[in-house]
Formats: structure tokens, sequence, C-alpha cells
DNA sequence: AGATAAAGTGAATCATGATTCACACCTTTA
DNA sequence: TAAAGGTGTGAATCATGATTCACTTTATCT
């Protein structure tokens, strides 16, 4: 035996690795899934195509890694906040600002994860992460009604459509953005209603004011 | 000139054109738009693949249309609910019911309509689709909150939700059927779930009885 | 019937983009 | 430094499926 891959090589694949899901990742930023081709990620990642393989068996699953990468932050995100001790009102609110707030950052990005047409292999992804949201969503809103700021309902199908309502009124303006029109958008005002909407579904009679959705607009801006 | 187009091959050709499309559904209605090429629409259709371009300039206007057919009908069927003259929030109730009726009904064709990746030119329909669908909606939501039936909300992102509330919650449930692993669903408690959260967020203080939702139910099973 | 203009056909062609592969080039170990 | 076992390369190959086209058949009109 003459020849064991050393810390070194090691560590260098692995930074070719994050490289490459990183170029692809910029791709999709730019262009959505629509514009990701191996060549193209190799090209952006100064890799060659060939090269590519050696990191991922196939596109699938380089597509599959960089979804999960990307849907996975969001979803932490949501984690984050439902592990932040605070009224389960207060909670969703959050998760509807931030969740929109950074949708916004990453305009055609968002929409590449929330809607963009993908390989099939991946819609599964899309449900797995949508059903991902839906926990944390779940979980705040089972300890609302246990505290008896919600009301008693299917916390499971609320949860879902919570990710519906949050989700949907994005994609529209969304699009816009991914075919290029982007005009600017109010999207602190959109959190607002979609926020409402929200707490008013569960049977939330909490009535947050305007001024704590301003501030936690700036924490997060 | 020594031919012109006379009313029966008109007719033949209204009639082929048809038949084409009939095929198409019946792919997508058994395997998504994944399974939809122009070769299988041809012989499903009794035509040859050449034929299919003398009737469709090519298989993004043959998916456009059938795509327009198939969401025309079901946005047909929720402004006919819209213009019966109820109370608002009976109204959207009902939206929810047959909406969800109808999608198990067809699941693997609701599913391919609404969440199955498509031609990225073909997802511009779909939220044109969705625009329709909440504008329905957002009239109802409208009638509901002059009336006081509801609270003072921007309607226009209500509709928006209401659309995302009503998808939402099918889709994991109609992607078994699409991928094969069909059982036995109870769409009736889900549509009433998602009816109660639907009015809940509108601040509806309407609460329909169990039993309202049965009988409706009955009356599109 | 003969001329004209479509409509119908389906095998051949194209386009796109993923995937392979033979070869060159490094790393490690003895 | 030679052998062994990777890693990197990118042009060539493949697969899929839309689209074309030269040709046949059908319909209409004089």
């Amino acid at each position: 035996m003459a020849y064991r891959e050393t810390e070194k090589i090691q560590a260098r694949k692995a930074d070719t690795k994050a490289k490459i899901l990183s170029a692809a990742r910029q791709i999709i930023a730019l262009e959505g899934f629509g514009g990701l081709t191996m060549a193209a990620a190799a090209k952006q990642a100064g890799v060659a195509t060939g090269s590519m393989y050696r990191y991922f068996p196939n596109k699938i699953e380089l597509c599959t890694a960089l979804f999960r990468q990307l849907s996975g932050r969001e979803v932490d995100e949501m984690r984050a906040i439902a592990k932040l001790d605070l009224r389960p009102a207060e909670a969703l609110a959050r998760c509807c600002f931030n969740f929109t707030q950074r949708a916004f950052r990453a305009p055609v990005q968002s929409y590449a994860l929330m809607a963009e047409p993908l390989d099939p292999a991946l819609e599964m992804e899309r449900l797995i992460y949508r059903r991902a949201y839906a926990e944390v969503y779940q979980c705040i809103i089972e300890r609302g009604i246990e505290a008896g700021d919600f009301e008693e309902l299917d916390s499971h199908t609320a949860s879902l459509a919570v990710v519906g309502m949050l989700a949907e009124p994005l994609l529209a303006p969304l699009h816009q953005f991914y075919s290029g029109e982007s005009e600017p958008f109010d999207s602190r005002k959109l959190a607002l209603s979609i926020s409402r909407l929200c707490l008013n579904s569960l049977g939330s009679k909490a009535q947050l004011k305007n001024q704590d959705f301003d501030e936690q607009f700036n924490e997060y801006a």
C-alpha cells in the first residue's frame, strides 16, 4: 500500500466540494435552478466538468445537497425563533417577519427553493422541508393551544396552513425578481398583513401592536 | 382556387384538436406532466406525432392550453360558488370543501396542476391561475368585510393567503397519489379543519356547525 | 376526372445537457 | 525515486424527447 488519503487531501477535497456547492448556490441566486447545469457550475467553481462527478455522483445529488443546505438554513432560522421563550403569538409573528424578510433578501434563490420547477426527484425534498417548517410551527401552535392563547384546533393541519399562508402571498412578488422585472416592494407591510391573518387563523386574541412589528423588523433588517 | 376549408373539415379539425387535448389530459391524470410527451399524447389520441404540430405549434402551447382548460374549470367552480348569494363565510367554507373534494377526486391531476414541476414557461400560467383563484376569494372577502362579517384587513393579501391555506395542506396527501402510494384519506375532515382556519384568519365570528358541512359535503360528493 | 391545397404520417434530425472515459498529473509510502 | 492509487481534465458519447420534412392521402372545386 503506497497511498492513503491524508489530512491535507481530505481538507482540500472538502474545500473543493464546498466550492462546488458555493458555485451552484451563486448560480441559483442569480438564475434559479433553471440556470444550473453541471458545466456552468464547474466553470463557476473553477474545476472541470468531469471533476464534478468526483464530488457528487450525479446532478440530482448535487441539487439535493444544495437544496438541503439552503432550506436547512431557513428552517433553522425558524427553529431558533421557536426556542426563544416567547409567547406563541409573538413567536409566530416573528417567524412571519423573519421568513418574509429573508425571502426578499435573496428573492431569486427564495423563489427557486419555494416554487421553481425542479427535477421531480427534488420535489420530494421540497415536501420534506415544507414538512419541517410545519413541524416548527406545529410546536409553537401546540404551546399556544396549551397556554390558552390559541383555540383548540387540529395543529397539524393548522401548521401546514401556516406554511401556505406565509409562502403564497410572497410568490407573485418574488417571481417578479425571478423573471427580471424587479420592482421596489414593501415586504414589511406584507409581513404585517400575513402575521395578522396567521394569528387570526389560530384564534389568537393577541393584538401585537404595529410598533412591535416595526422594532422586530429592524432587528432582523 | 380549388380548395377551401369547408364546415365539415373545420368540425373534424376541432374534433381532433379536442381529442388531442383529451388524450393529454388522460395522460396527466395518470402520470402528471412528467409523463406527457408529444409522442405519448399522439399515440393516445390516435394521430401521428407530426400531426400534433398541425394543431399546436409546439409542446408548450399544448401544455398551456391544457393547463388553462383544467385550471379554468376549477376557477369557474369557485366563481359559481361566489355567485350563489350566500353569507360570505358560508361561501368561503363551500369553496374549501369543493376545492378539497375535487382535488381528491382527481389527485394526480390536481397535484400536477398545483405543484408538479413544469416547464418554466408554464409556471407563469400557474401564477396567473393562482391569481384568478385569489380574485374570487378577494371578492368574497370584501363582501364579508362590508357586511361586517369579517374584520377589516388587506383583502388582497388575505385572498392570497387563503389560496395558500387551501392548497398547502393538500399537497402531501396528493403527492402520495402522484407517487403511487395512495392511501385512503379523509378529505372531509381535512376540509373542515381548513375552512375553520380560513374563516378564523378573516376574523369571522361565524361558527358553521359540523352538520352544515356534512350536508354540503354530500351535495358535492 | 384533374388540379389544387390541405391534412396526415413517422422516420430522421436536432438540441440540450448529463455522464463517461482514457489519459495526464499529483501524493503517499517503501 | 519507483510503484500504487488517487485526483483532475474536457472532449466525446449518450439519452431523451421535441421538432422537422419529404411524402402520402384526402378533400374541394371546376
